[in-house]
DNA sequence: GATCTTGATGAAACTAGTTACATGTGTCAA
DNA sequence: TTGACACATGTAACTAGTTTCATCAAGATC
């Protein structure tokens, strides 16, 4: 860049323009393109466009002098002129939470399989689980020309909303179910999977319940698991701690809940990420599990069927929900037409983390 | 795209053209671009381009025009054709080997955000430590027109290695650090970490160690920290155990040390992941640590601190790397001038995982 | 009053591809 | 022999922006 500018100084002061662009074109080494294709291999730029695009259209022999052009040119084609003709950039959007929970990076990873697949990109932003930072990533992911985005829950800012009503960008919400959300869902009922581990805890005899959950503020899915519990909970059995979703906050979601004056019988973590931190926190207490303590999670992270006690769980088909996800994106990509929502199965998985109670 | 086709169709039966484009236009309500602005504003395309670029050139008058007509026709300015304009995309590469690993998402995490502050996206891939994957990865990064990669380590495949030649790329490898290695490279000395490590327990009386490392296939991150441990293992006190870096790899690897006729006073691992599954696999066992057993890991993950006992690890610099890496590679492409390679230093963190052996 | 400078704006060329349409050639059936 | 058709290829118009250069008016300087 400062190169060309110099030039272009001094053939400012000559006046001859043709020199400023063979100079700058000279300093600057560019990158071959199309054209100098076509010129080097004497054919015209359709034909190389059709070389790379639908080389079958092309005769056997123009094909490879064209090829061997390219290759000797080390001609890349240019991804934003592909994309400025065919409209189409080929990349998915991702929005989710946080990179540091596995239960992100397991749905990412085969949602960016599928994509893989079908020739589409996928690219990451995290928000720590802000509804105003998934606005500005929103915003960023379509200034780089994101073709549709996948976001986390149904709360999102109004900023978020605007944005995706103004550019009419195909949007699914993933990691929860509502089918009269006005995009279309794909994930797991959460109410329903914290109810499936609240009710295996009760029909085991458990009637004094600790609930260790991430922050409630802006995330749906919280708040659904809660509602979950609470319409089982009509003798008021349950009493929720708050704390951040990491091995930490479950240490010190424990140490709040032991110096209660209740003493629970059972700790029900809504993500297995809490129910490690728990789990450390009891044995550093001496509290045994399940002798004395049982212990759930929500999640199934691939580490709870190694600890020890491995982790009784509700298992959360995130790698399901990626190739469904993915597939989703495929289809509305390709036919504009909206995705239907789709509901995912969760299951409990009984380890050995969990006893009855009498 | 099919609706466009359709009408084509009947239009060249009635052979008029314009009533052609008309009614497809009409029929894909085409986003608005930069001449539906200009022409609505009643200004020159050069003059709402400058709008969007340099406001301060334009008159309070005109900007405010412009600006409410690009508010009301929800204009979006294409990424692709500012891209092929400026030569610039602003996209990042980064290629990991896995996103299941904290290690890498913490990398992650402040290379985007030291990225962004310069108004860079990064877009993420991951490679499952397989060069070949980690070369289709790179060129579908190239593809969707990244104008620099960052990588982990220094063993790539021919395919990568002719990519970057071929592109001329800026590429930095992370993860490690070696002044001689054809890319710049910044990070810590693997070899060094493990051998902090290992200084610790020999100075404590150790003597039978048992050391637990991921694959070496195509990983000389593993590698530098296996040679750096032989370089002071004289008397051949180490016993290696290859795993699979995950909670799961680390109990495998412990199932295999204690079936050994050998009884180890330690486990050394070679990240905090595998320490976690040994934990745990010594815990099903009843193996106290660190009373019977030691153990000492690398990473010092955010949940090393948290476990009981907590796990004395090597503190390896990520969030600096993710910085620094981030830095110079926003230096690279302004200036054109690739970085110096940097070496960041590692750090032994005692906690309570180990003992004094006699 | 003439010249210089500055600021705002527009016309048109430019970026690097794709693609609609036209053209020319060769093969085959009527 | 002619028309129909497929095939290979070229021309030029398109995509949606940025940027250079030219223009013109208003104010500053000599």
């Amino acid at each position: 860049m400062k190169l060309v500018t110099c030039v272009k100084v001094f053939i400012e002061k000559s006046g001859n323009l043709w020199i400023s662009k063979k100079l700058a074109n000279q300093k600057r080494k560019k990158r071959a393109n199309l054209r100098d294709v076509a010129k080097a291999a004497n054919v015209s730029v359709a034909t190389v466009s059709r070389v790379l695009n639908s080389p079958v259209t092309v005769s056997e022999d123009t094909r490879r002098r064209v090829q061997d052009v390219i290759a000797s040119l080390h001609f890349v084609p240019s991804a934003a002129a592909r994309a400025i003709n065919t409209g189409r950039t080929r990349v998915v959007g991702a929005i989710v939470p946080t990179l540091d929970n596995a239960i992100f990076s397991k749905f990412l990873a085969t949602l960016e399989k599928t994509l893989a697949e079908h020739g589409l990109s996928l690219v990451v932003a995290t928000t720590k689980g802000d509804p105003n930072i998934e606005a500005q990533k929103a915003q960023g992911l379509v200034d780089i020309g994101a073709e549709a985005l996948i976001v986390s829950g149904v709360t999102h800012s109004p900023d978020f909303e605007k944005l995706i009503e103004l550019t009419r960008l195909p949007v699914i919400a993933t990691s929860c179910y509502d089918k009269n959300y006005h995009l279309p869902t794909i994930g797991y009922d959460n109410a329903g999977a914290s109810r499936i581990a609240l009710d295996f805890l009760l029909s085991a005899g458990h009637r004094k319940i600790a609930v260790v959950h991430g922050p409630v503020k802006d995330n749906d899915r919280t708040l659904a698991r809660l509602s979950g519990l609470k319409a089982l909970d009509q003798n008021h059995t349950l009493q929720t701690f708050e704390t951040n979703i990491s091995v930490q906050g479950g240490c010190d979601a424990t140490q709040m809940l032991l110096a209660e004056t209740t003493s629970f019988s059972v700790i029900l973590c809504f993500s297995d990420v809490l129910a490690l931190g728990v789990l450390f926190e009891l044995q550093r207490n001496r509290i045994k599990v399940p002798d004395e303590m049982s212990l759930v999670g929500i999640d199934d992270l691939p580490s709870s069927s190694c600890t020890f006690p491995e982790i009784t769980t509700v298992h959360l088909p995130v790698a399901t929900m990626g190739e469904t996800t993915g597939e989703a994106i495929v289809e509305w990509l390709d036919n504009h037409v909206a995705p239907k929502s789709k509901l995912l199965q969760a299951e409990l998985i009984v380890r050995n983390s969990t006893r009855e109670f009498n």
